[in-house]
DNA sequence: GACCGTTGGTGAAGCGATTCAGTGATACGG
DNA sequence: CCGTATCACTGAATCGCTTCACCAACGGTC
């Protein structure tokens, strides 16, 4: 390009970003870029100004469709940003997430948004202060900014509507893989139950469908719970075909209310009573936040999103 | 890390990468990384070797949850192979198709994996010459491997299966945007129902779940099919909401057939019956043929995955 | 002991941009 | 008309690694 103008390899990188250059000179390199096709490599103005324009995207797990949604949203997102989104799955596992966040740091990103499979985990404060990192659902110390849910809010949502229909025992189905006193999901349901005087059991680490599926069997066969609360849609899912399985209707037999709002969980049938956490919004906000903090500016800041509770018709009424 | 070692650049460059030293310059380097947390800057490598160690993986419409399932897989098991996936979403538009194609060579990825949109685009041997392009699902000229379905046999599968069934007015409903003569899917769907003695109508560019509900609104209403074939299973779902919308069940009223075998398909109530494609082996051979292209070996190579029938119950038996 | 092939290592030249200090012009205020 | 900004551009260093040409040492052959 340099010699197809005529001009010095810094003129014509100038021009390329539209700084410091006459309305002629722009115009040659335009001409000549159109030219010869010419596109700047990426690679290496990486290595000459530190930034790749990549932001990496470590979810908690994939195999989560709601996951999945948000993963194709912030990809899009990023893209009209014109950035590249790296996208890595943590399988549930803390140790996995450990050894990816590395790696995405390693690959030089310019931020991370992130989906703690284990917020504790004491690797992150010191991630943050290498590069900023945006977290989505929980709250990471040190972070460039966060989209946190209101998950009190949510529990409570749910966890009322089951009681106003005249539910009272109840069982819980997490994905969580850690889960430690000050995990707030954990703590909200205990506590909100108690508040509502429900009765409930927990049963965690559900990441994937069919071990959410063994698990709903399980419960529907031994349990006696008028009402099973998902943490995940897609664990809801589980019941529903554990349910088809042992003949079971839903809301007849068994009452099922999620956690999410996917896509598919209207399509059910019944369509599934849940928890809407406006996806698109959270999209938008992390982005936002992850492209302001990569480019420099910004400070801190903090999104919450409130959800909302949609009904459907697989939560009965019992009174 | 040159100097931490007291070796050359180039000794520490060959060491890292297991080539041309000795043991114990092998070790002393090692004992130098290990204590530095030294990771090599793949930016670096990137422009000095050619080689991004990146992937481009371009779907079609990441709306479609088989392909989601798809991305999932592959990128996981492209990171298995030490390789980054970087996935881009042409949202069904062939336009896009072209401009993310190229947006992809321009990052230097080192190979590509596509699920053409548009497989008679005239850019496609062009950008074949240009890097190793691996396909799925239809066959580009100038690829360095292909991972192809028997859709023919696919077709007959769910066509057969339904008019053995009793099923003869059928309405087909299709993802596909681009619609020409050599587009083996419609080729396929019409010759075969043609062979079979059925009466087919069929609804073309149906790339989102919102536009398949429509368009299954339609059909259901003013159309008079017994049965009613997706050629992708998230356009099935479309029809179950669609059914439920309107009061019919399923398959007493309408039978309803998919094609993809996407992991919610047996949650749905009732089951869908399905042509399974086995996402795995799809996922599996991409992935190695377009490392192999991409480590420059391997002439091209073709890989016809074959359907299997999945009856599970949304069809319903008219004899 | 001269000759040769191997092995392990060095030095320096890229890779293709960015960035910064510096250099002529041209414009401007006094 | 001089001093000083401002503007447009150039030259050269730099980013951190790979790679190629080359070299020294060594063991084995005849």
């Amino acid at each position: 390009m340099a010699q197809a103008t005529g001009l010095s390899p810094a003129a014509v990188s100038y021009a390329l970003r539209g700084l410091q250059v006459s309305e002629e000179t722009m115009e040659r390199v335009r001409a000549a870029a159109a030219e010869l096709g010419y596109e700047a490599d990426p690679i290496a103005r990486a290595l000459a100004s530190g930034r790749t324009g990549m932001i990496g995207l470590l979810c908690g797990s994939l195999e989560d469709l709601w996951q999945q949604s948000l993963a194709v949203g912030i990809s899009r997102g990023l893209r009209e940003k014109d950035r590249y989104a790296l996208i890595l799955d943590a399988v549930g596992d803390p140790a996995r997430e450990r050894a990816l966040a590395q790696q995405l740091r390693d690959q030089r990103v310019d931020g991370m948004i992130v989906q703690p499979v284990d917020p504790a985990a004491p690797f992150w404060p010191e991630l943050c202060e290498s590069l900023p990192v945006v977290s989505i659902g929980d709250s990471l110390a040190g972070t460039a900014g966060e989209v946190v849910f209101d998950n009190r809010r949510g529990v409570t949502l749910a966890l009322e509507h089951l009681r106003d229909l005249g539910h009272r025992r109840v069982t819980v189905l997490t994905p969580t893989m850690v889960s430690t006193p000050d995990r707030p999901a954990d703590v909200h349901v205990t506590a909100e139950a108690d508040r509502l005087g429900l009765d409930i059991e927990v049963v965690t680490a559900l990441h994937d469908l069919t071990v959410a599926t063994d698990a709903a069997h399980h419960v529907l066969r031994e349990g006696a719970p008028t009402a099973v609360f998902c943490f995940a849609d897609s664990i809801a899912y589980g019941v529903y075909a554990a349910a088809r399985e042992l003949g079971l209707s839903i809301p007849g037999d068994i009452s099922v209310m999620g956690y999410d709002d996917h896509p598919m969980s209207g399509l059910l049938t019944p369509g599934l009573t849940t928890v809407d956490w406006n996806i698109d919004g959270i999209v938008k906000a992390a982005v936002r936040l992850v492209s302001a903090a990569a480019d420099g500016g910004a400070r801190r800041r903090r999104v919450v999103q409130q959800p909302t509770l949609r009904e459907r018709g697989s939560v009965a009424d019992l009174r």
